[in-house]
DNA sequence: AACATCCTGACCCCTATAGTCAAGATGTAG
DNA sequence: CTACATCTTGACTATAGGGGTCAGGATGTT
């Protein structure tokens, strides 16, 4: 999947630390809750995030993550790059040719393809900030068309 | 994944048959031989596709598959929808909103960016026909590049 | 009648994703 | 300094889906 659950948490955690960006570091337990992620698997994540110099983390008592900068300045292409996950449309064959496995080295017809959905891609998640994910909130006129139930209650993202 | 093999198999199966548009029915066999494709999976693909009204199979010993309309008809989005299998940037956050599992039902601030994906995504699967990944042959100096060295000797696509 | 092809469903293996557990390191509060 | 709450790390488990195989049947040609 282009896009995995993983890579979908870790948007998440960042919006939710966008939102909160001026009180106290966030613990990685109220991340969790409130935008429903598995504790363990958050942290993981955060770490990541850490390491790729997204968010930094204070310890001890009074701790917790907050951003480094702003969300202004915050991909959705670097947050996924962070997860060091390829994020190609065509992994298998991208990385078969940089091998050398595929059988039709240098003269596949569809690398174009896949390089033109590939600079889409990068694009659009370049372009996109965690700050301009803030602004759209969309509207709640949304709901009305999709008429879903709720189930858990969660702070809605 | 996004592109997977199969799809990537199903492209080149089409783009195969393309290319024999004028001579007698390709066999499975042949096809998966000149393509390098595991022939049991591929007959499981080009099956998908006579559903979809892709090809056409003739039976018995002068068998074989062919193309049932134009190259420049056919586009890569109905080969990648005649393998039925979503191909959403985000297919676990978007098949869980339509379920009403999603915690954030109906104010989702990402469904945009995925909305967004999925639109530039569509939109180049839309517009690329066969014939034009044909049309587009890459020169060999694409080969001068990458420097690959020859594995498995097959017809290049 | 013999044979070669397509057709179909059931089946298997393996990897990556998703998630858990336990123990340690570091800091704060009293 | 002691208790405690947080982050940190690596090893571990489980499940689903992608990728592929097999046997046997249906349909056609010679």
């Amino acid at each position: 999947m282009l896009i995995n659950q993983k890579k979908q948490y870790a948007l998440r955690a960042v919006y939710e630390l966008a939102r909160h960006k001026d009180g106290p570091p966030l613990k990685s337990a109220e991340i969790a809750q409130s935008q429903a992620i598995p504790q363990r698997f958050l942290e993981i994540i955060l770490n990541q995030l850490k390491h790729a110099g997204i968010v930094s983390a204070k310890r001890g008592y009074t701790g917790g993550f907050r951003l480094k900068r702003s969300a202004h300045e915050i991909t959705v292409r670097e947050i996924f790059q962070a997860l060091d996950e390829t994020c190609s449309p065509a992994t298998a064959c991208v990385s078969c040719v940089l091998n050398g496995d595929c059988p039709f080295f240098g003269s596949c017809v569809f690398m174009p393809l896949w390089a033109q959905l590939q600079t889409a891609i990068d694009q659009i998640c370049h372009n996109t900030t965690i700050q301009k994910l803030i602004d759209n909130q969309p509207t709640k006129s949304h709901g009305k068309k999709l008429r879903l139930t709720a189930r858990k209650a969660a702070t809605s993202p």
